[in-house]
DNA sequence: ATTTTATATCGTATTATTGCAATATAGATA
DNA sequence: TATCTATATTGCAATAATACGATATAAAAT
């Protein structure tokens, strides 16, 4: 066998740069609503635990901390022990690294040529 | 049955906002490395047709023609009819739209607090 | 020590995604 | 008209993602 499976049906990940996969897994990471609304809560509210979450979206608890296990592998929060509870905030350094891959796309776009 | 099934496994989507939504899937749209490389190339060559991404990547015809169809879908490029060929390009507009969501969130985090 | 509180993990049913061969469609060319 | 070129669509096998009940783990409170 050729090939190796990662992520997502049948994906040829070998084929394509380090810094292509990185993006597109970290992109992954945020592309669910549920995961959208996580991290917009944990911003709004600065830090909390997962059990607000839980209390604030309609997912059952395994589901939530199946989410934040997500985000978290994908470097997009931490997550701090507390007592028997686990902190969890925004890494603000994976936000500000995704705003400006988007403006160097945007900056690379040329403007003044219309579409073919 | 109460829930509807939208995208990937089973999702709960009315009960996000359509923000939340609208974005989880633009993200996920972009959320593989063959479709961010299809970008960077279109963004290269400011626009090309689908036999060109063919050539440049190792997959097959189908498999890019698909790839190209959830990224026009989604908003993030343009094809335009150019006799029996579809010129592809960027529309700048969802590249400026991202950019300014992540730098938007950006500004939300408070810097200042440490976790927890 | 027992119970409560908070979270993670396992197992699994359901649904989505990926990739491609085969085929269809349609404009261009000879 | 027949052929070439470019792209889309269909069908399907393989794999991944989602959600959650049941259960495990661990610290806190009683």
């Amino acid at each position: 066998m050729q090939y190796r499976y990662i992520t997502m049906g049948i994906s040829k990940t070998e084929h394509f740069t380090e810094k292509q996969n990185e993006l597109a897994s970290l992109l992954k990471a945020l592309a669910h609503p549920a995961r959208i609304a996580i991290l917009e809560h944990i911003i709004k509210v600065n830090a909390c635990i997962c059990n607000d979450i839980v209390n604030e979206l309609p997912l059952a608890q395994p589901t939530i901390s199946q989410h934040l296990k997500e985000l978290k592998n994908a470097g997009i929060i931490k997550g701090n022990i507390e007592g028997n509870a686990i902190c969890y905030c925004i890494d603000e350094k994976i936000i500000g690294k995704l705003q400006k891959i988007f403006l160097g796309y945007e900056m690379k776009i040329e403007k003044k040529r219309a579409c073919c």
